[in-house]
RNA sequence: CAAGUAAACCGGGUGGCCGCCCCGGACUCCGGGGAGGAAAGUCCGAGCUCCACCGGGCAGGGUGCUGGGUAACGCCCAGGAGGGGUGACUCUAUGGAAAGUGCCACAGAAACAUACCGCCCCGCGUCAGCGAGGUAAGGGUGAAAUGGUGGGGUAAGAGCCCACCAGCGACUGGGUGACCGGUCGGCUGGGUAAACCCCAUCCGGAGCAAGGCCAAAUAGAGGGACAUAAGGAUGCCCGGCCUGUCCCCGGGUUGGCCGCUUGACCCUGACGGAAACGUCAGGGCUAGAUAGAUGGCCAUCGUCCUUCCGGUGAUGGAAGGAUACAGAACUCGGCUUACAGGUUUACUUGGCCU
RNA sequence: CGGGGUGUGGCGCAGCCUGGUCAGCGCGCAUGGUUUGGGACCAUGAGGUCGGAGGUUCAAAUCCUCUCACCCCGA
């Protein structure tokens, strides 16, 4: 994976993992440091509790096509950490997963007019 | 038709839209390539790289019927022997127990050197029985008790003698060999080596985070071992050989490139071979990431299952569901394990028809 | 890539090296006793394919081979 909106050395993750803020639900964690950037880089971390190295790689896949088509605040270093309930889990409902957090850490910029926060 | 045995193979197809990695052209758009039969487990064997190098011995470990194949193997092919199956076929760490040591629980007299109940004879005694001896056929125990069955023989018995069978030895025929067959002989006392062991044979260590180059950064005037030495192939020893070296502590870096995919490679054909396999000729290039690419969402067609409808049946239609195991990380050769569903070939047994 | 360990009733462990007489211990569970009742205590009892498959042996939790799952190290 090459680009700027990847995080790839191990010091980077170590930094987030130690500094950054975390959120959760029950499939992710998702660590954030602000990183005085102009764009916003993200990470994964999918242990070996998740699955076999199929598993492991499909839940990368997944959350790698589901950050493509999202558009991000800048400025932040992100990681997601898969937790073991990941395993075998569908598009949509990881896609809903990455949405909670990342609106509710306040990353998230809404790319359509249409959608709006609920109002109870 | 049913049941089964063995072997080989496939393991989704097509088309959109949006993406990822590598290579080539071009200069931000084209073209090409992009997981497996097991890529897995890491159980063996090699290549490759470094440890400067060579030889011998001990220890340690692996393998273990025979012949062949192979770069090599604990793998493969063929054969022998012994089990299993009616059979096709299949399973086997399958050398040695007359080199030595150990162990064989419980039971039983006795588990390696013996005699409990018995049987027989002799002596003593009125009897009951007692004493000395012979015997291992019968009983009993056990997983296993000193070849088996039958006959002769005897006081009772015993390979004491005979026939057949099993085993052992010698001679001999066949086979490269494991072994197989024949003749003769004296008649012959367990098991365990996946217990130690003996014999034969093989084995140096580490691993691509090997190893090399470039860049960046830092602090070594630190401590120790040494000359009748110390160190060097990393369990020990010896002989040669090489060298001012080796160890500890402290400090810096955690970037990039090479290794990195042309190889005991793949396909086709011919020839040799019983086969594994080999030789030759022609053609082909088939992933190369580094937080780690090969994906996401659809459409449609396959295949299978269930339910419903129509039908004598072959089978047709609709709906729903399922579509496995699993992801390259230096590269090969094997082994083992996982696997939805399906295809082909050869053979065996049984039933029915002609 | 390399190395090591564990698996035995519901839970935690012993037994394995040296095969048999052996599947045992503690907690827990059930029943009964004791108590006005409960706890504690006492007695009795149930509960184990020894992770799985195959082999060696007369005999395997134990020996051998393969395999599955989990855990821990080192580079």
């Amino acid at each position: 994976m090459r680009g700027e909106q990847y995080l790839r050395k191990p010091v980077q993750y170590a930094f987030v993992y130690n500094k950054g803020n975390s959120w959760a639900n029950n499939l992710l964690v998702m660590k954030a440091l602000s990183n005085g950037l102009m764009s916003s880089r993200y990470g994964f971390s999918v242990g070996r509790r998740v699955g076999k190295a199929v598993v492991r790689n499909r839940v990368k896949r997944l959350l790698r096509e589901i950050l493509r088509a999202t558009t991000l605040r800048p400025g932040w270093d992100i990681i997601f950490i898969a937790r073991s309930s990941t395993a075998g889990v569908k598009y949509a409902e990881l896609e809903k997963a990455v949405k909670d957090l990342l609106s509710r850490a306040g990353l998230l910029v809404e790319s359509y007019e249409n959608v709006s926060l609920r109002s109870d």
